[in-house]
RNA sequence: GGCCCGGUAGUUCAGUUGGUUAGAACGCUAGCCUGUCACGCUAGAGGUCGUGAGUUCGAGCCUCAUCCGGGUCGCCA
């Protein structure tokens, strides 16, 4: 039954035949979707990396090939040649429905066993089993179209910033290991026994370098690896379109960058996208949305109620106040009927596991008020309050009190997000792009009890700031930016510093020793002495904006062989340990945590 | 490391207060069928109920442990 391919090569992919060339004897290559059988005529869908095309056999086939048509079962491949033509009747659900093709030949190539599940998107398969067998999944249309497009999107990319003067330069893989961040992936060396490199976080400090070595623009799709645990976003190696220029300020880069969405949204999925985008200080979009990455297609932003109810008689707020801490609530416009006390408390839970102690509230709707609150308040509190935060008959109040603004503005930006998720109040349609910026530079880690890098320790201070480095790095604000597109970050970047005293200053109010500073970053440093241009530059998480364009809610979804929970590969099991023999060549020994 | 959800034919699921022989759809196998496209019709095969212990006269269902998958908090300069 396996046959070879002889002379035959494929003329046409099967979802790009026109009406044009009916009449054409055409040669098309594929797997089997589906064979129906009907007696006297059978029809089996052909299905290659474009789409389907149906194939036809009846009475007027040599029978040779009807036999070889009637033993098709689902999977097989084939070269199948024959003349193209008009249904009889069409099947518009299909984008080749009108056509098909009439075989007179068929050379089966590979049988198929049943498969472990129908290579359907209407069928819903278990991710375990997806993943497991991999290579069947990327078969069914929704798995194998977002790879297709992501081709299409780097292409663009890369067409873009090569149209700019941009340089494409590969960075090493290998790389050296640097305290700061993320957790590393780590590499023995074998030739330094003992030594290690590190898988890169990102090609930040070789890009910079590139900068003083005179490319002056500079891109690369490339990718990078975090050994932190994964979320639905989130993946142990995933993909950065990482940009770096000279002789450019905030806005030129931020322009630049908005040529290249506006591009890919056109050009990919025919959306119109309005730049400039919006510019939105970090201050402002935590103060209105409770988040440095705001999703802007819906309201429920948040208000200060701080000064209102500062020495009222509820202690929850007035001893947040007392702290230094903050009041500040959201108001769920109409939603009283809706927004039931059992679902305050699913709220009250959402709120605890970002770190509020509860969750204040007050629903009033046409029957009734009722408040977890107000009996604390005098009338006069109770009536600023409401006049604050707008309330009105048919809306729900809820605010949180904490000692730490982080806690308020967690809190209540991930309410405000289930809220609009639970109520439908997001409207799916729209992509609203905005830049982040000002962000601090600092950012206290309770963890390491000192000031560290909000974004990485080469940005650009803010000049005004500068005075406060040592004396308020809190005050201190970042020239960096954000690209968030609907609530998610799609790309960050700054303006570096290019003065190798700053940033040996900025190094040393991070809480690094001269010593540490050179040991790390010695070769950056010494580097700037050389003549530095002024430069900056950005990176898109590239696996989290194909995800977001194509609509998909994972990012396991626009990789081809994506990692799990646990860090591994189902497919082929990894990560594995390894041969005795490996080790020993590391001079690698283990020592294991005991398992009972 | 914490919390939540899930695991029952090949697949997706249902399975009542713990009670006789664990069901459906799709897929698969065989037969019939000349315009189907979720083809149709007839018949059939297919189950360690994730795994291991426990409670019970009796466990798919209850308890504990464990494995696997998903979401999430911490973490992610």
């Amino acid at each position: 039954m396996k046959e070879k391919m002889g002379d035959w090569r494929r003329t046409d992919y099967c979802a790009e035949v026109t009406k044009e060339q009916v009449g054409q004897e055409i040669t098309v290559a594929g797997s089997i979707a589906k064979s129906r059988n009907l007696g006297g005529v059978i029809f089996a869908d052909l299905r290659d990396t474009t789409g389907i095309l149906q194939l036809a056999f009846d009475d007027g086939t040599d029978r040779e090939v009807f036999a070889k048509a009637a033993a098709l079962k689902s999977e097989y491949v084939l070269l199948a040649r024959g003349t193209l033509r008009l249904r009889e009747s069409p099947n518009p659900a299909l984008p080749t429905g009108e056509l098909e093709l009439y075989v007179t030949g068929l050379r089966v190539l590979s049988e198929a066993e049943t498969t472990p599940f129908e290579i359907r998107d209407e069928v819903k398969v278990k991710d375990e089993l997806r993943l497991k067998y991999r290579y069947l999944d990327l078969r069914r249309e929704g798995a194998h179209r977002p790879i297709v497009l992501r081709s299409k999107i780097a292409q663009l990319i890369r067409s873009y910033y090569c149209d700019n003067h941009f340089c494409e330069i590969e960075t090493p893989m290998l790389i050296k290991s640097t305290p700061e961040g993320a957790r590393d992936y780590l590499v023995p060396s074998r030739v330094q026994p003992g030594r290690f490199y590190a898988l890169p976080q990102s090609p930040q400090l070789y890009k910079q370098i590139l900068m003083l070595s005179g490319f002056d623009r500079y891109f690369q799709i490339v990718r990078c690896f975090r050994d932190e645990d994964l979320r639905a976003d989130r993946q142990p190696e995933f993909t950065q379109v990482d940009m770096e220029m000279s002789f450019a300020d905030e806005n030129d880069i931020e322009t630049l960058n908005e040529g290249l969405i506006k591009k890919l949204f056109a050009e990919v999925l025919g959306v119109e996208v309005k730049t400039p985008f919006p510019r939105m200080p970090y201050a402002e979009a935590m103060a209105r949305f409770g988040s440095d990455k705001p999703d802007t297609r819906f309201g429920l932003e948040l208000t200060d109620v701080s000064q209102v109810v500062r020495g009222c008689g509820f202690g929850v707020f007035s001893g947040a106040l007392a702290a230094g801490g903050s009041v500040r609530c959201i108001n769920a416009k109409g939603l009283a009927d809706r927004l039931t006390r059992k679902e305050i408390d699913k709220l009250t839970e959402v709120a605890r596991t970002y770190g509020a102690k509860g969750l204040a509230y007050t629903r009033w709707t046409a029957e009734a008020e009722s408040s977890s609150f107000e009996k604390f308040l005098t009338e006069d509190e109770k009536a600023a309050l409401r006049q604050a935060a707008g309330l009105e008959q048919g809306d729900v109040l809820l605010a949180v009190a904490d000692a730490k603004n982080d806690v308020v503005f967690a809190a209540l930006g991930a309410l405000r997000l289930e809220i609009a998720k639970k109520f439908d109040l997001i409207d799916n349609s729209r992509f609203d792009f905005l830049w982040v910026t000002d962000f601090p530079f600092f950012e206290y880690s309770e963890e390491e009890g000192r000031f560290m890098a909000k974004h990485h320790p080469f940005t650009m201070p803010n000049e005004e700031d500068l005075e406060y480095v040592e004396t308020d790095p809190g005050r201190v604000r970042a020239r960096a930016y954000d690209m968030v597109l609907n609530g998610c970050e799609v790309g960050g970047g700054s303006i570096r510093i290019n003065d190798p005293e700053l940033q040996q200053r900025m190094l040393r109010a991070l809480g690094f020793t001269e010593e540490r500073a050179r040991e790390s970053f010695g070769f950056l440093m010494d580097a700037y002495r050389y003549g530095a241009p002024p430069h900056g530059g950005m990176a898109f998480g590239f696996d989290r904006l194909v995800m977001l364009m194509l609509g998909l809610d994972s990012i396991r979804e626009v990789i081809a062989f994506p990692k799990v929970q646990n860090a591994g590969e189902p497919m082929s099991g990894c990560p594995e340990t390894v041969e005795e023999k490996q080790l020993r060549e590391l001079f690698i020994s283990l020592a294991l945590p005991e398992k009972e």
